[in-house]
DNA sequence: TCCATATTTCGATGATAATTGAAATAATCA
DNA sequence: TGATTATTTCAATTATCATCGAAATATGGA
């Protein structure tokens, strides 16, 4: 009885067509104003507003005030974790438009799972570093190899400072899209930053998608021995 | 969006808080009749047949008719997961009754169904066959592994004569105490064979109850480690 | 065959909850 | 100060959906 009513509780949050598509569009990890998310969950920002002081009475998200904007973003990674799990038994979706189509493309080729690498793009680097022997799947995790420890440092990645972080260090994520298990926590995380700051990625604005720039095409090639050309 | 509107669709089965009462009770693995889960989830028989109807539709459950009776389960492990990583989330929960709890221990029986073990032995065989990889679960049916032929080779029971046989190799069947599969068909009916022959099982006259024998015990927990004695 | 039980379908009812216009509150800027 | 923008609150409307009685369908047993 209580547990049930619990996790119905949580789930009537997600459950509702503008809430979902609020949570989905905060799972780009980064926060946005009540505008902002009305208007990507084509809805007044009245209804918004509305759902989003339920979703934060529910820590569901979480907001941040900042002159007269409101930012909200997702709590924490484990709402994030749901709601990508929830993507796992969801339906493949039908098309309608050619918009929509080439946007889902894009999102399934390559995207950020709220604050590491997704999609296609995040699937082949985890795969990539599995083969080649820097990091080693575990049961609920991946572990970092004593050659993914020098793999890392020539990456100018710094593993300790990671491990003394409070988050999980380096845990399996399971992409709705690819079905498969992609590297996330500060790890993931830290891979993310350090493409975005060699400017071989870049965030397509208001979506969670990614964009390869051409000189991530070759960092990518010689780095991770992953040819993103093809796709 | 396409992606967000499923996610809601899904999510939806959940949020209700009958629906979910109903998948939780289903979380234990084990199918149960429309009667059951009206019970369980404290609503009438129509109601719960109405949620059931849209579970199935929406494929979160599965369902088998035998008689007059039609039994539900969890479709897969990826809706099971789904449903535990919600409680992830969900506020902590009270402790169950203590009613719950001794209900919960189920009468355990070991028998024979039709030609082949069924009950609590039958089902925990099959389970640990399952999980040491020598057999694995198919749609309808079984099948075995190549550590698994080495397996049954071990036990002295001859694969490719049973294969022979016109009937059906290793189907799954449903039981109807434990209310889940376990392996029936012509391997099933080798393996009870084998333990009646080996005496560490017993048929117990005039009725379909079976005695499992001191050295049946031991057997049993050397061959498919299953621990039949703290039951 | 008739009766009991299990399940589903149908229809009516009632409750819940999303939506939005209008208005209030809050913050910035000129 | 007044004008503008962002966000929230309120109230009324509307749509959705769970629930259950009644009846239909299906199966098993006597």
């Amino acid at each position: 009885m209580t547990v049930n009513s619990n996790v119905a509780k949580v789930a009537s949050l997600i459950s509702e067509p503008s809430r979902a598509a609020i949570l989905t569009a905060l799972l780009d990890g980064r926060f946005h104003t009540v505008n902002e998310l009305a208007h990507m969950a084509r809805v007044k920002p009245q209804t918004a507003s509305f759902h989003l002081k339920k979703m934060l009475d529910a820590q569901v998200v979480t907001a941040e005030k900042q002159g007269r904007h409101r930012y909200y973003g997702i709590m924490n990674q484990e709402v994030a974790r749901v709601m990508e799990s929830f993507l796992s038994i969801a339906p493949a979706a039908e098309i309608k438009s050619f918009k929509h189509a080439s946007e889902d493309k894009a999102i399934r080729s390559a995207r950020t799972c709220y604050d590491h690498l997704a999609g296609n793009l995040g699937v082949q680097i985890t795969e990539s570093l599995t083969k080649r022997g820097f990091i080693a799947e575990e049961k609920d995790t991946f572990s970092v190899t004593e050659d993914g420890k020098a793999f890392f440092h020539s990456m100018q990645i710094d593993l300790t400072s990671l491990k003394k972080k409070r988050r999980s260090f380096s845990h399996k994520c399971l992409d709705w899209s690819e079905r498969r298990h992609h590297l996330a926590g500060a790890l993931g995380n830290a891979i993310l930053e350090k493409l975005l700051e060699r400017n071989w990625i870049q965030r397509i604005p208001k979506t969670r998608a990614i964009k390869i720039t051409p000189s991530g095409l070759k960092g990518l090639k010689d780095t991770f021995a992953i040819d993103m050309d093809r796709e």
